[in-house]
DNA sequence: TACATACCCTACAGAATAAGTATTGAATAT
DNA sequence: ATATTCAATACTTATTCTGTAGGGTATGTA
């Protein structure tokens, strides 16, 4: 039950574009700086938000990534569901036949209710709230530091 | 981001348990017949149950096992935590000082947010309630048969 | 057209975790 | 006593995680 750095870092890195891709494609050598990630590996993860539409590339000299869509039309839940598999918290969930259990199993409900509160708390946040904390986290650290 | 098989037959085996030890403890062979596990496998898994006060265990012959508290004082929270060890997503949110940008990181916060939803939703949950939505569902399904 | 920049793809590897088996030991009710 | 039942340790096999390595391909600018 840990998220992997896949979803770790895939989070980190939408973040890291949406803040900076106002001057333009952001590329993988600044991010990789900024986030002290290995530029192989993190291209292996920023292709997973790729394929799944969330970021969109441009090649040649200054190209780099942006985020395809307005931050506050992406949520957490397809962040995550991009970057770390579909969230299925027991395969007996998403394919019924998996288990012959099913028909009279409880702990199915169970494991349901908790799958549904934790995609329903992903499908609340966008990436735009994220920038927002982030911003009023830096400015409440610089008014700190000013005193 | 899956339940593994300690989770999953943990909540079985304590459901188990609870329906079946009217008549005195339940031995491994029982619980290993009626929910498919092997013995041995069956015996770890039921140990970490044990080792975290859920369940009691009596040797020698009409020994076996016993769930330690009455059903409706037991949480799924409870049973999980102690199968699939604590309910930490991501290990920044138990130590601090696995990462050392815990100061400016907002995406730390969504996994707290994720996290507190998922063990609201496991402390909401007794092993009562599943009892009694075994026994519903039983009770329905006999009721389908006898028409 | 040539070159630098940057993206794209595949293969491999070490470590950790998952999911069990196998074997032997210890306690207890009858 | 002894059959029954839990207890403990070691071992195995497969899969996933977390990367690294080394090349290949596309594109914009001079």
């Amino acid at each position: 039950m840990k998220i992997s750095t896949k979803g770790r870092y895939g989070l980190r890195i939408l973040l890291d574009l949406a803040t900076h891709q106002d001057k333009g494609p952001v590329n993988l050598g600044d991010i990789s700086k900024r986030q002290g990630i290995s530029e192989k590996y993190l291209w292996q993860v920023i292709n997973l938000a790729k394929s799944a539409g969330l970021i969109t590339s441009a090649r040649g000299p200054k190209g780099g990534y942006s985020v395809a869509k307005p931050s506050d039309q992406i949520t957490i839940l397809e962040i995550i569901s991009a970057l770390e598999g579909p969230i299925i918290l027991v395969d007996c969930l998403d394919k019924a036949e998996s288990c012959d259990r099913n028909a009279t199993c409880v702990t199915r409900e169970v494991w349901a209710k908790i799958e549904d509160s934790m995609k329903k708390t992903m499908a609340s946040i966008t990436l735009q709230d994220l920038i927002e904390n982030q911003e009023a986290k830096q400015s409440g650290q610089s008014f700190n530091y000013s005193i």
